[in-house]
DNA sequence: CTCCTGTGCC
DNA sequence: GGCACTGGAG
């Protein structure tokens, strides 16, 4: 299994290059992201935080202090804008309270602890917690999203009943604990699974992984 | 399972 | 007009 999932992580990098993510300032921007992405389009994401951006509200300090109707009016773009206001406060409030605000020492534990944390808080689920720990603490954990979902399970490696918890132990079990590894990987994941194994009609035809995919073998040509 | 919500593409 | 979008809570 090692060897199958390290093989499909290096034709993803060949095929599309390095992704470079995660595409933020820093950490506390990272985390902002990845709330105001839940079930969202990136494009809607950048406005939001363009809008952040414009009012100095990147920082745990005065995001906690925004009026809440401001808060709603800036990442309205991002959709879903009145629960994500209160998870990004709920998220600031905490920092403020439980770590004087700081990054640093929020992710000052164990892997184990900070995601243990960070689940606890309203509004971060499972992904979004690994999405934080990866790309804002550059933890060694795996992140999986709906494409990761499509994706291995197209290709017969996982199913699509299995729980996210089960999923990421696959990953996490089968691969070297390796931060720069998974980031890539998963970013690689999600531009395969936007451009060719896309949910409705995918591009099995020209897709890089399709000799080993159990839904190219079963698809009628 | 349903609700939450704006944006953009086929 | 329908659907998908780097989900999570109740």
């Amino acid at each position: 299994m090692r060897q199958k999932l390290l093989e499909i992580f290096e034709r993803l990098l060949r095929n599309y290059g390095p992704r470079h993510w995660w595409p933020a300032q820093g950490p506390f921007e990272v985390i902002v992201g990845a709330i105001l992405t839940q079930n969202t389009a990136w494009t809607n994401v950048e406005k939001a935080i363009g809008n952040l951006q414009a009012v100095g509200a990147l920082s745990p300090r005065v995001l906690a202090g925004l009026p809440a109707a401001e808060l709603e009016r800036l990442v309205q773009p991002s959709g879903y804008f009145r629960q994500k206001a209160r998870r990004l406060q709920s998220f600031a409030r905490n920092l403020l309270e439980r770590h004087d605000g700081s990054l640093e020492r929020l992710f000052a534990g164990s892997l184990t602890e900070v995601r243990g944390e960070l689940l606890a808080l309203h509004g971060i689920g499972p992904e979004t917690a690994d999405s934080i720990l990866l790309y804002a603490a550059h933890f060694p954990t795996f992140v999986i999203d709906a494409y990761t979902m499509r994706i291995f399970s197209r290709l017969g490696i996982v199913d699509d009943r299995q729980k996210y918890e089960e999923v990421r132990h696959l990953f996490l079990s089968h691969l070297p604990p390796d931060a720069p590894l998974f980031n890539e990987y998963h970013a690689l994941i999600v531009e395969h699974g936007k451009t060719c194994c896309r949910k409705r009609e995918p591009f099995c035809g020209a897709c890089i992984l399709s000799d080993i995919c159990l839904l190219y073998s079963r698809r009628p040509q």
